[in-house]
DNA sequence: GTAGGGCCTCCCCTTGGGGGAAAGTAAAGG
DNA sequence: CCTTTACTTTCCCCCAAGGGGAGGCCCTAC
């Protein structure tokens, strides 16, 4: 099939399933002709499999093992479960990052009146030597 | 002093500064003679100011906003609050989201054995359809 | 025949700078 | 005074993961 509708049953954009076919995650038949690509429904599965990988947050390169794995029928699922809880640590570090971020700017909001008057805490705080 | 100097005190790279200039954020003085960039205590001050507020997750035009009213000696400090209080909402957006794959990755990586065989539910998850 | 839509490649754009080249400048050492 | 070294300048390319659009084929429908 041709892109367009290999986009539409994976969910994804033309754009997505043309760059992922340029960087050589999936690649499609030719048409010798046309020189459209030429999707079979075992590419489709791929894109799919990527796609959701993706909204797990998997980049792009962990992706691609994620997917060698998948076309490997030999791999251990040790190897896949030591990805994603990578994956899992990587996103805790980001939690507590962006919850500590979250508190220090609550703190900030709580000690500011938020009135007409011109004193903020808020930028005194952005001030302060370090 | 020269951009190096200010870089330092500033606690950011000299690229960073530089950056910071070429896009109007921190407009410093230029030596006639050498057209060095020149910079005052007060584009030091303001170079932290922004250094702080990116630690806060606030992006360039954020910065930018937040330094025009750092500037700006008759705003009031709800301007400011409501920027802070958007920012927090755009944070916990992302901690929502985030802590949702993390609770669906934990999922999957419990139910995966993490063994020598082949079997994955992690895979299987990621394969299946919608 | 021609109008539309789908597909192709190619190029520029995004964020927030990083890396490095080529060339001018300043400061320190012999 | 001369050389070396460190610093600065501009300029250009690079990152992720595509998005937007131009210009040009290809196919189908009317």
């Amino acid at each position: 099939m041709n892109i367009g509708k290999a986009a539409q049953k994976a969910g994804l954009s033309v754009k997505t399933v043309r760059y992922y076919a340029n960087i050589g995650m999936v690649s499609p038949q030719r048409n010798t002709q046309t020189s459209y690509r030429d999707y079979a429904d075992d590419d489709v599965a791929k894109l799919h499999f990527i796609g959701k990988a993706r909204r797990f947050n998997f980049n792009i390169e962990e992706c691609k093992e994620l997917l060698s794995l998948y076309e490997d029928k030999n791999r251990t699922s040790q190897e896949v479960k030591t990805l994603t809880l990578a994956k899992i640590a990587e996103i805790d570090s980001k939690l507590t990052e962006l919850t500590s971020l979250k508190d220090q700017l609550q703190l900030l909001a709580k000690s500011c009146k938020g009135n007409d008057r011109p004193d903020c805490p808020i930028l005194d705080a952005l001030s302060i030597k370090p």
